[in-house]
RNA sequence: GGCCCCUUGGAGAAGCGGCUUAACUCACCAGCCUUUCACGCUGGCAUUCAGGGGUUCGAAUCCCCUAGGGGUCACCA
C-alpha cells in the first residue's frame, strides 16, 4: 500500500516552527516511503481564514523545499482541497450517517450550552453535552424546525464503550466514551465542523498515515468513531509532541514572531532551518546532526520520534546556521547575501569578487546573513573610531616605530586588484616586519600586531590582519592608521 | 475541576532491564597551536536520570504515589 499522509493547516496566520516541524515529520515520511504527500486548506473557519495565509504557508514549505505532490495550487484527483469547497463531499456522508442513525438534530442555542458547562464545572464534572436534544421525537423536530430554529447536527456517541488508539508515537491510549459527549459535527450555518471535515477528507483522499501536533490526540477518540461509524477503514495515528520555547513553555508571541518567513527574512539558509526543524524531538540512530535533506530522508523513522516536547534552542539553530554558511558554495552565498546589502544600501560600488572575498573571510563568524551588513559597514568605514580599550597598544613606547615602519612597507606594495595575491603580500610583509623588528629593538610579536590591529581597526579583536588589509584596500588601511594615530596622540 | 500527554547536566539530546562509573551537540572553563585577538585542536564539565515507594540478582529504563509542565473539554482548527 502506498503511504499517503497530508499536511492541513488552516490559513489563518503564518506557518510557524512548531508547524513547519510537523510538516517536515510528514514529508520525510512521505519521501522515506516513497510516498504521496498532500497539502490542503482548512478554512471552514469562516471569519479567520485567507487566501493571503494559504499562500503565505504555501511560500514557506517551498521555500523549505518541502514541496507536495498533490493538493493546493497543483490540483490532484481527490480535488477540491479547500474545505469550504468540499461542503457536496460532507453532506453526501452525512446522509450516511442519518441513515446508520448516527446523528441527531441539536436546537440547543449557545447560551445553554454555556450554562450546563458551567454547571458541570462547578460540579467538578467532565463537562460533556447533556443530550438534551437525543431524544426529540419527530415531531418536536418538525415544529422547531417550522419555527426556523438552525439546529446543528450532533454526532451520536455510543455509551460506555472504550475507544483504544494504537498511536505510532504515543503507544496505546485509551478513551472512554463518557468523557466525550455527543459533539457537533454540523454548525448551524451548515459547515462542517474539524472533527468532521479532517475525518472525510482524509478518507476521500486516501491518507494512510495522520502526523500532527500532539494537541489532537483528544481529538482522535472522536474521530475515531466517525470512521466506524462509516465503516471505513482505519488510517494509523501519530501524535507528534508540540515545541516549547527554552523557559519550557509553549511557543508564543512571549518569544516574538517564530515564523518560518521571519527566518528566510534574517537569511537562515532554508536546509539550515530543515536540519535543525528534524531534530526537535526527533533523532537518528548515530549521533549525526548536521545531515542534508537527503540524509534526513534516508534515516528518518517514526519510532525516533521523542513522546516528549522538544524545546527550541535558538543558540542552537545559530550554530547549525553557521555550520551551512561554512559549508556553502561561495558564489551561491553571494547570491543569497546581496538582498541583504541591498536593503541597506550598501550594495552599490560592490564588486562581486570582494564580496565573495569578504564573505570567505567573515563567514565564519556569520549566525545568518542579516548580520552580514554590519560587517560591509565596519570595513566602509573610515576613519574608525578608536576604542578605550585599544588606546594601551596604541601608546606602547615601540609602537610608533611599529606603525611608521609598516606603513612604509605597505605603501611600497605593489598595485593590484587580486584580494587574494594582496593578501599573501600582506602576511609576508607582517612576518618580515615582525621579525626586523625583532632583531633591530627586541620587539615581541604581541608588540608588532596589536598596535597594528588597533590602528587599522580600532579594536583588539578581529579578523587576521592579512585578510583585513585587501578588505580595506590599501588606501582606507593607511587613511585609518594615520586617524587612528591622532586620536591616539601618538 | 475531569480526561490525555510529558519530566535525563547551564541548554538541546541519546538511552527501550545488565555492553552506562549516562553517548553526542551547544554554551562555559582550562591547556596547546598561530611570534596578535579570534579560528582550530586537546581536555574538563550529571557517581546520576523531578521526588518518594515498589518489582527484580540487576532500573534512567517496568509498576504505583506525589510534585511540576503542557494539551484538551467550542456552532476554532
Amino acid at each position: 500500500m502506498t503511504v499517503k499522509v497530508r499536511f492541513a493547516p488552516s490559513p489563518t496566520g503564518p506557518l510557524h516552527i512548531g508547524g513547519a516541524r510537523t510538516v517536515l515529520f510528514n514529508w520525510l515520511f512521505a519521501r522515506r516511503h516513497k510516498g504521496i504527500f498532500v497539502l490542503r486548506s482548512e478554512d471552514t473557519d469562516l471569519e479567520r481564514s485567507s487566501e493571503k495565509w494559504e499562500r503565505d504557508i504555501a511560500a514557506s514549505l517551498r521555500w523549505l523545499g518541502m514541496n507536495w505532490d498533490e493538493g493546493l495550487e497543483v490540483g490532484g484527483p481527490n480535488g477540491p482541497y479547500r474545505q469550504t469547497e468540499r461542503l457536496e463531499i460532507y453532506k453526501e456522508y452525512l446522509s450516511k450517517l442519518w441513515l446508520g442513525g448516527h446523528v441527531y438534530y441539536c436546537f440547543c442555542t449557545p447560551e445553554e450550552l454555556a450554562r450546563d458547562r458551567e454547571e458541570a464545572m462547578a460540579r467538578g464534572d467532565n463537562p460533556v453535552y447533556s443530550g438534551r436534544c437525543r431524544g426529540l421525537t419527530p415531531a418536536q423536530i418538525e415544529e422547531k424546525l417550522r419555527a426556523g430554529l438552525k439546529p446543528t447536527i450532533r454526532f451520536m456517541v455510543p455509551e460506555e464503550t472504550e475507544i483504544l488508539i494504537d498511536d505510532l508515537i504515543r503507544g496505546q491510549v485509551s478513551f472512554q466514551s463518557r468523557d466525550i459527549g455527543d459533539f457537533i459535527i454540523f454548525k448551524s450555518d451548515g459547515i462542517p465542523t474539524y472533527n468532521y471535515a479532517v475525518v472525510i477528507d482524509d478518507i476521500t483522499m486516501g491518507i494512510t498515515h495522520i502526523i500532527r501536533a500532539n494537541e489532537h490526540l483528544i481529538n482522535t477518540p472522536r474521530q475515531v468513531l466517525i470512521y466506524q461509524a462509516l465503516g471505513e477503514p482505519m488510517p494509523k495515528f501519530g501524535h507528534v509532541s508540540v515545541v516549547l520555547d527554552t523557559s519550557g513553555r509553549k511557543m508564543s508571541k512571549r518569544m516574538g514572531d517564530m515564523s518560518v518567513g521571519r527566518y528566510a527574512r534574517q537569511g537562515y539558509l532554508p536546509e539550515a532551518v530543515v536540519n535543525f526543524m528534524a531534530l526537535l524531538g526527533w533523532s537518528p540512530e548515530d549521533s549525526t546532526e548536521i545531515m542534508s535533506i537527503d540524509q534526513l530522508v534516508e534515516a528518518f523513522d517514526l519510532s525516533r520520534i521523542s513522546k516528549s516536547p522538544g524545546i527550541f534552542d535558538a543558540q542552537k539553530l545559530d550554530w547549525m546556521n553557521n555550520q551551512y554558511i561554512r559549508a556553502s558554495d561561495l558564489d551561491m552565498l553571494a547570491d543569497l547575501a546581496l538582498p541583504f546589502l541591498e536593503a541597506e544600501g550598501l550594495a552599490k560600488g560592490l564588486t562581486r569578487e570582494w564580496l565573495k572575498y569578504v564573505l570567505a573571510v567573515v563567514r565564519d563568524e556569520l549566525q545568518c546573513l542579516a548580520q552580514l551588513p554590519d560587517f560591509i559597514k565596519e570595513f566602509l568605514a573610515c576613519p574608525v573610531q578608536v576604542q578605550p580599550e585599544a588606546l594601551p597598544p596604541l601608546q606602547l613606547e615601540t609602537t610608533g616605530m611599529v606603525l611608521d615602519e609598516f606603513l612604509a612597507r605597505l605603501e611600497a606594495l605593489p598595485e593590484t586588484e587580486d584580494l587574494p595575491q594582496q593578501q599573501q603580500q600582506v602576511q609576508a610583509l607582517l612576518k618580515q616586519l615582525n621579525k626586523d623588528l625583532k632583531a633591530r629593538a627586541g620587539v615581541s610579536g604581541k608588540a608588532v600586531y596589536m598596535p597594528i590591529r588597533a590602528a587599522l581597526t580600532g579594536a583588539v579583536s578581529g579578523q587576521e590582519l592579512y585578510y583585513l588589509v585587501p578588505i580595506l584596500g590599501k588606501e582606507r588601511a593607511v587613511a585609518r592608521i594615520k586617524s587612528s594615530r591622532q586620536q591616539a596622540g601618538i
